[in-house]
DNA sequence: TTGTACGCGTTATCAG
DNA sequence: CTGATAACGCGTACAA
């Protein structure tokens, strides 16, 4: 398919279907982008001929005169897990709904990538920027800062930022989870986490983790959290470097449901029964967390809700419309099969 | 955070950074766009000014005088599985290096929603579109054809259309499976597949899987074909639709690993042995296809070639340059445990 | 309600 | 190699 150059491409502009209707092209465009504006049987007949013509706007010439571009970024760590893929397909779904396109990029954890390709995105002149989490490049800020360009923060609480930002309490997170293993009659609990480096997200719910368990005057030994990649091969190793430094805790919290379907299945493999020997909470409640077996207990996120809220926040931002953000967005812990009451190791299984 | 207006973005203009370097805008916009064309104390100066004044080119303006405005689309049916995210993510990559944007957008399988995506996405001006498959809305073809947008389409053979098409040959690929569901001695052989409308991949498989039987001399009767939609609740019911239609085939192959996951839960969840029992193959070779216990048997599929591909395709036609496509992407058959011979119904396993 | 005329910020053309 | 100047295609005050 070697084809020839792509010759002279037929654009048919505005001109031309003022031309085809009488009109003048003033009114083309207002009869195509604001219909109240101009006489019934005007707009009819412009309508006609652009659909006669097969008329299409000239995106660039129409952002440069309107200074509006129709188009949101979106910044998000990876493609590679489902984690992210609910809030951007809402996030986008919504868009389309306002008529607005979606600039999408994904960074791999990086925030040099990640300020780069912002950058691209704001001279690709975007009317908003959507990211993930509170941490980012300080250039990035100073962009966003000069350019005016409104942005969200998105997986954190509002309380997280002096910037808007969207999501839920992370350390809220894991205090639902650890509370839930020690009403069980869990003290001895252990972390399967993500990498820290650029991860707001995972700092808090390790901070929340820590302050749970000090609550309830449980130790947390340095030796029960241990941090992995999200691949599924990175987390048994993870499970093997945990077994490797003493006896197992009786209940695992996992950073994401991705993780602890990881150590399900290294559990599996190693005959260790779940829940009997050993507990495991997820997070994010994928669909598949249901479905196995025995199904996982786990975090539901509302990643629909945040792709949604994000979206609706930054037109409204656009529209010089007022908005509020709310503080947080709730989360619910959904109880399956891989928690139950520890294996007694001591005496009695709960206060 | 109800945030006043966004006042006056401080934008800095190509006429500043030209008033600062001392030199015409139009030297500016040449330092910054063809180094080659400036001599070198011009180009430093140039640059200085630029990175002082924290100038950032306005994108808008710059498609509308370039007739170029370096922003690829992409359109998808769905991101709810990560069937199409290694492709997406190996797309941006690739545009990223050619400082290239990519507009991303889902459209759920439905050719009327894609239809308006395209449109709205070309009316933005990309310079490029990667569609999904051969099938598309007909007026979505006259809309290329009129606007001369440069497109490929992906995951077919070249030889699936008469439009540049990357990626493999989706009958070839069920032959694979049942040559060696039938080298192990499988008989009776039957198919969960995806939705067909709209979905040329699905029917070619089908077709594919047809074919190969035939070959074999083997029968495909209309009750071992099932239907489902690609989310586990529905492949269980699907699996157990099947099992409705009187007993199971001795194997099953499924339309991607999704379903293959879904009908190794259903099989798990009713106590049928697999391979013992049920031998099951997917596609996709997803990471945790190889973690299951038994490891999934798959077919390998050119996810990540398909994006870059694509996006090489675009590029070049962009820029021109001759390029041709591959016949077809190679695929591969991972043989795991959840293929093995039939439990013996009859006499001989294999001939 | 409609048309005229100008401006949006760059890049490309064409002299010099 | 550099500078002036004319597009690029549309939106929108302003005038009619």
């Amino acid at each position: 398919m070697t084809r020839a150059p792509p010759s002279a491409r037929p654009k048919v502009r505005i001109e031309e279907v003022a031309r085809a209707a009488k009109v003048s092209a003033a009114t083309v465009s207002r009869a195509l982008n604001n219909p109240g504006l101009v006489s019934f049987a005007l707009r009819t007949k412009v309508d006609t001929a652009a659909q006669a013509l097969g008329y299409v706007a000239h995106g660039a010439a129409r952002a440069l005169a309107s200074r509006r571009s129709r188009a949101l970024g979106a910044l998000v760590p990876t493609f590679a897990n489902t984690i992210f893929s609910d809030a951007i397909s809402a996030f986008q779904r919504r868009l389309e709904a306002a008529n607005y396109t979606m600039l999408l990029a994904a960074f791999d954890y990086d925030p040099e990538v990640e300020y780069r390709s912002a950058r691209t995105m704001i001279e690709r002149g975007v009317d908003g920027l959507m990211l993930v989490g509170v941490t980012h490049d300080p250039r990035l800020f100073a962009l966003l800062d000069a350019s005016g360009v409104p942005f969200v923060q998105t997986w954190a609480p509002a309380k997280a930022s002096p910037h808007p930002t969207i999501g839920y309490d992370n350390a809220a997170l894991t205090r639902m989870v650890v509370d839930h293993l020690v009403s069980l009659g869990h003290r001895d609990i252990g972390m399967v986490a993500g990498v820290t480096e650029h991860n707001d997200r995972v700092r808090a719910r390790i901070a929340g983790m820590r302050a749970t368990l000090q609550l309830h005057s449980l130790p947390f030994e340095e030796r029960r959290m241990v941090f992995t990649e999200y691949r599924l091969g990175a987390v048994r190793d993870a499970f093997r470097e945990m077994q490797g430094r003493g006896p197992l805790p009786t209940a695992l919290v996992a950073n994401n449901d991705i993780v602890a379907i990881g150590l399900l299945l290294e559990a599996q493999a190693q005959g260790i029964a779940v829940p009997r020997d050993l507990s495991v909470v997820g997070v994010g409640d994928l669909e598949i967390a249901a479905h196995l077996q025995p199904g996982l207990t786990t975090v539901r996120t509302p990643k629909h809700s945040i792709g949604t809220l994000a979206a609706e926040y930054l037109l409204a931002r656009i529209d010089d419309r007022a908005v509020s953000l709310p503080a947080e967005l709730a989360l619910e812990l959904i109880i399956r099969g891989t928690t139950a009451p520890p294996p007694d190791r001591r005496k009695d299984p709960s206060p």
